[in-house]
DNA sequence: GTGAACCGGGG
DNA sequence: GTGTACGGTTCAC
């Protein structure tokens, strides 16, 4: 048996003789002989749990179904603790086919986590997380599914499941482009229009442009036609051991229309590890740009998340971040840049090469904290720069659930969503500011007011009092922590203006899970004072950022109508306090002789009038 | 005032 | 792929 250390960069599984077979797409990290592995798990089977009325007559019933084990198990529903039936079938597309038929019968009650997409119920339960260090114990094998083992690919099989290993530091091979097509007729048409120009820059020193015309310019790489443009890119890709590649809005323009013109030339964008082609994920009503291993991501869609503006091209992206005006050909204009010749290709050249510099300048900046995410959060790092917050949240929850031991509430269908939606939230108070210049102004506000409540309040679905639904609840488990079983209102926090009423004890899942993330975040920023090592410090200070982003998430995401563990109780009875305090406060204020000027959800300012 | 329709980025 | 976006603004009535 051999041992392999790799850098896990991408996970997804194919199927063999009627069975799925996980694929983990690692990489060695040494600089010497540094090998691509593609490793193999023939042993993990896709499972569902079933809700029994009557656990005899439900086995029977799915028994029908021909799955491939039936098991019963206890797990904890909202902490009670509960039992279920695992229900495990051959392949991942049994699942949807077979749930609903499992759901019809009058034996079941309910079925839960029907809906956790294989690979990625592979990374929870093996506990290993994408971009960073695992362990692999197992053997090479000449070939698999047309893969062949060679000098720099290596096709490993699993005797045992992946271990996790410690992170260490890692430097990204990162490479961005940029198209430039010839559009004389308004927006580029892929049938007609040909790229003209290709940009390509890298963090390990490459910055050219590939081209049909120079322009007399050094950082030109002059080539013949169309054709060997996409060529070249291909090249440069494949001889530089890129790690990921990324572009602006590269899903959506330049992926497309790259894919499109290499057709004309009968070329492959085989840039996947094993050889396989770009492929186009269904995203929504959108679609994404994606390679086995070959790590893509569109910057576009990740500025959208990381800061706030009013537009997202990248002149305004680069300008807020590096406070630099970017030199710009207006797109209407490239096509007569081009036929112009002289001054004006220069100018073009010269853009498509900043384009494409600024593009890797972002994605430097901004990278190093979707890492960082990708490793809390535990999900692979195309999917994480591609996810909201709020599901980024999500599955970081469902990775603690599984911990916990803890079933995972269902995603909400449709109907609930929209009735979800229908429900408004007062949210935090607002003091409109007093017209007027004001002078000698104080300014009060909370640390983290939301999280703060949510842990102080322990407002979780979990101990919620919801009248009579979950008595069994409150006999079973509050009153366990209470010292004389009998349970009075002292024993509840109890929500202003909706006296919502939540168990002090035992501690709810989200309070404690935003609690860990709030005393890891401590525990790094005292790493961070401690630490003499610039580097260590800056990797530290991104991870410290990733937990706050992640911890300032989860206050918000109770009344998000998507949200597995959504609760509109607790969403409300976080503002309501929150309304509480800082009307408390301003009135305390106000017996000192402050007169507030202007407040809002979690911090006012105020005039000391004596 | 309200719900439907549209739009973003890219050239 | 055991997943089908999303939030803001303008339009039409």
């Amino acid at each position: 048996m051999e041992k392999r250390e790799v850098i896990l960069f991408d996970v997804d599984y194919v199927t063999y003789n009627e069975k799925p077979v996980i694929r983990l797409f690692g990489k060695e990290k040494e600089e010497d002989n540094k090998k691509t592995v593609i490793a193999l798990d023939f042993d993990f089977q896709p499972y569902i749990y079933v809700v029994a009325n009557d656990i005899e007559m439900a086995k029977k019933e799915i028994n029908e179904l021909d799955p491939e084990s039936i098991e019963l198990v206890n797990k904890k529903d909202f902490q009670v603790e509960s039992q279920f039936l695992k229900v495990t079938f051959n392949h991942p597309q049994d699942v949807p086919r077979l749930r609903d038929e499992i759901r019809k019968f009058e034996s079941v009650k309910d079925i839960r986590e029907y809906d956790i997409p294989f690979y990625r119920r592979y990374l929870i339960n093996n506990d290993i997380f994408p971009m960073s260090m695992i362990e692999l114990n197992g053997e090479v094998v000449s070939s698999f599914l047309n893969i062949e083992t060679t000098n720099d690919l290596e096709i490993f099989k699993l005797n045992s499941p992946p271990r996790p290993l410690e992170i260490g530091n890692i430097d990204f091979k990162i490479l961005s482009f940029d198209l430039e097509v010839r559009n004389p007729d308004g927006m580029p048409n892929s049938k007609k229009d040909e790229i003209i120009i290709l940009g390509i820059s890298t963090n390990t020193g490459i910055n050219k442009v590939v081209s049909t015309k120079t322009g007399n310019l050094d950082f030109v790489e002059k080539v013949d036609s169309e054709e060997e443009i996409i060529k070249s890119f291909i090249k440069t890709v494949k001889e530089n051991d890129v790690d990921i590649v990324v572009g602006y809005n590269s899903d959506n323009f330049d992926f497309p229309y790259l894919k499109d013109r290499a057709k004309i030339y009968n070329i492959d964008l085989d840039l996947s590890w094993e050889g396989s082609k770009l492929n186009f994920l269904n995203r929504g009503y959108s679609k994404a740009a994606a390679f086995k291993g070959l790590i893509h991501i569109d910057l576009y869609l990740l500025m959208r998340r990381y800061i706030s503006l009013n537009r997202y091209t990248l002149e305004r992206v680069y300008f807020e971040l590096f406070d630099e005006e970017k030199f710009d050909v207006p797109g209407d204009k490239i096509w007569e840049y081009w036929d112009n010749e002289g001054q004006e290709l220069k100018d073009l050249l010269h853009y498509a090469l900043d384009d494409v510099t600024s593009t890797l300048k972002i994605a430097e900046m901004t990278l190093p904290l979707s890492l960082e995410l990708t490793r809390i959060v535990g999900q692979p790092f195309f999917d994480i720069t591609r996810m909201a917050t709020g599901q980024q949240a999500e599955w970081y929850l469902v990775r603690k659930a599984y911990e916990y031991n803890e079933i995972i509430p269902n995603k909400p269908t449709g109907g609930q969503v929209s009735s979800r939606e229908k429900n408004e939230n007062v949210g935090g108070y607002v003091k409109e500011p007093e017209k007027g210049l004001h002078e000698n102004l104080v300014q009060f506000d909370f640390r983290s007011l939301y999280p703060s409540i949510i842990i102080s309040k322990n407002i979780s679905p979990d101990v919620l009092l919801k009248k009579l639904s979950n008595e069994e609840y409150v006999k079973n488990i509050v009153s366990e922590q209470v010292e004389d079983g009998n349970l009075g209102l002292d024993d509840f926090n109890i929500a202003p203006s909706y006296n919502h009423k939540f168990g002090k004890k035992p501690l709810g899942f989200i309070p404690s899970v935003i609690g860990n993330i709030l005393s890891e975040r401590i525990k790094i920023k005292n790493q961070i004072k401690n630490s003499e090592d610039e580097t260590e410090k800056k990797v530290l200070n991104v991870q410290q950022q990733a937990l706050k982003r992640l911890a300032n998430t989860m206050y918000g995401i109770y009344g998000f109508s998507r949200f597995r563990w959504y609760s509109f109780e607790c969403a409300e009875s976080i503002t309501a306090w929150g309304r509480d305090y800082i009307q408390d406060t301003i009135k305390k204020a106000e017996g000192y002789g402050f007169k507030t000027i202007y407040a809002d959800t979690d911090g006012f300012y105020a005039k000391y009038t004596g």
